[in-house]
DNA sequence: CTCTAGATCTAT
DNA sequence: TAGATCTAGAGG
């Protein structure tokens, strides 16, 4: 099962693991996911679907392999691999990438990944069948995967921000929670 | 219309 | 530990 799409149309946080390992190609780069983390349903308060559909989550709902690309903290732009059903919103952040001849504290972070691979606001609602940026299958197996809490999503209260949603290949630098 | 908080990062 | 920088979404 090697079709990316198809790969992704499961709920998020069964993707999200599986993922780690898969590749990202754009224009001239390739670079390997190292940590993910899933944020799925209208019910999780983490997720920018948990108040329902609006012009923001619009895309969240839309096919899987559609891009999920938006400004955070009015500076970073993150994106998101859209996955599961159409009507079901439930995406994977990528959090981190490992990019051939990079430090991989320079690639560790959303804010860096779509810096470093030159996304922002026109690849939001892309697909990956039809834009620049394609998911491709790993080449280098994740030799140990590693889980834990989301980060950055304490505001979602008990239930929904100690969810261990998130996950990454061991070995790779993570960047750390904060309180 | 106004206001606030946010899936971050870097330098201090 | 604070500041940068901006916009979705809620409330009036």
């Amino acid at each position: 099962m090697h079709d990316p799409v198809r790969f992704l149309a499961r709920p998020a946080p069964r993707v999200a693991p599986e993922l780690l390992g898969w590749r990202l190609a754009i224009g001239p780069h390739v670079a390997r996911i190292t940590e993910t983390e899933a944020y799925h349903g209208e019910r999780d308060r983490a997720c920018h679907a948990s108040k329902g559909r609006t012009p923001r989550s619009a895309g969240l709902y839309a096919r899987a392999g559609t891009l999920y690309v938006y400004l955070c903290y009015g500076m970073h732009w993150m994106l998101n691999l859209v996955c599961d059903d159409v009507d079901v919103p439930s995406a994977v952040l990528i959090r981190s990438i490992e990019l051939p001849g990079i430090d991989p504290r320079a690639s560790n972070g959303p804010g860096k990944v779509a810096k470093l691979l030159g996304l922002h606001r026109s690849h939001n609602g892309q697909h990956l069948d039809h834009g620049d940026l394609h998911l491709l299958p790993p080449l280098v197996p994740v030799k140990r995967r590693r889980r834990g809490p989301r980060v950055g999503v304490a505001y979602a209260g008990p239930g929904w921000a100690e969810k261990p949603w998130r996950w990454w290949e061991d070995g790779f630098p993570v960047v750390a929670n904060r309180l």
